[in-house]
DNA sequence: AGACTATCCGGAGGAAGTCTCCGCTTGGTG
DNA sequence: CACCAAGCGGAGACTTCCTCCGGATAGTCT
């Protein structure tokens, strides 16, 4: 999108760091509706550079989301390689929840950004979808979890207990509880 | 908010009606951010008019809800007049997801908006809890759903599916009915 | 009917934000 | 060191939001 096969000058890669940066600041502290222009002026750049860089809010959006899913996949490989499936699996549920705790409004916002800006969508997908399908794998193979349910699924669940318990967080886990019930292997067959 | 004790002037009722019912094919046809003097303009009134009644955009997109609001509570008595308790239940909960379906992008837009009025929120969440609270009750009369399972916690968890299967809807069906297992009755005990 | 007044209307216009365009600057290279 | 493609910045056109207030009108009283 930004990267037509050369690299980029330094300067220009200095200003798109400088810009996500003041843009995750500014997305955290006004919500989704920062102004574009003061995100600019934060980063101590004209106007002109932030949209060359960014075309749309959306992409700037995308790009700071970018650096929170890698973030998140990492630390599956943490869980995984710390603790048994099922509580590596739990704990990463539990990630997700008080990720989004923590951004409020923004992941609405991010949803519908995403929806428009097709190539970072897939990029997210997939690598989410990665880190859990390991995650959720092991947890199969060992019988916890129902075994016809697919890695996007879950992942589809788990936001959408998040989204829906913004306005009282304290709910989440047992709404998550609630949906990983229905995803236990029956003992009974 | 709009109504101080004495009654409204008619021109005043006949508009805001006109305002309503413009923002509703203005937010279902260009989204949550439809512009304002523009649905003024569809009305057929003058900006400020469209100002006075709702101070901001929060307020109008809270009376078109309303009214859906409305058109759903009722729908839960006649489902329960109509069916036995799973089926009036099951029925009821599909029609939410069909509700989300419709509005697509607009459900999220509608959270946040809620969350700055405090009133109309209280109001949706009364409502919408009378009428689900009923069919609730009955399913767990009979055995069917955990009795510990509160009319708002299942509420919330199929918004969350609603919002969460929206880029994929007919997902929907399948998130829910994982959702409906987790909270069934355990024949076990 | 005619007049009076509280209530409501309309649209001009200031403020804020979005995004583009283009002349100037600068990093990288031979 | 000189060149030039890549990149910068900010003026400004345009859009949208929202307020303010002079003028219009519905409901009421005589």
């Amino acid at each position: 999108m930004d990267n037509p096969g050369r690299q980029m000058r330094a300067d220009a890669r200095r200003n798109r760091e400088r810009l996500v940066a003041a843009a995750r600041e500014a997305f955290t502290e006004h919500g989704p509706d920062a102004a574009l222009d003061e995100i600019a002026r934060r980063a101590g750049v004209g106007p002109g550079t932030l949209y060359r860089h960014f075309p749309n809010r959306e992409s700037l959006l995308g790009a700071v989301y970018r650096g929170d899913i890698e973030a998140l996949a990492e630390a599956a490989e943490e869980l995984a390689a710390a603790h048994p499936p099922e509580e590596a699996l739990g704990r990463w549920l539990g990630l997700q929840l008080e990720y989004a705790r923590q951004k409020r409004g923004l992941t609405a916002a991010l949803k519908s950004a995403l929806a428009a800006d097709g190539e970072t969508l897939d990029w997210c997908r997939t690598t989410l979808r990665g880190a859990l399908g390991m995650l959720l794998e092991r947890a199969q193979a060992e019988g916890l979890i129902r075994p016809d349910v697919e890695p996007t699924e879950l992942l589809r669940l788990v936001h959408a207990v998040a989204v829906a318990s913004e306005p009282e967080p304290g709910q989440a886990e047992r709404l998550l509880s609630f949906v990983l019930d229905g995803l236990r292997s029956r003992d009974g067959r």
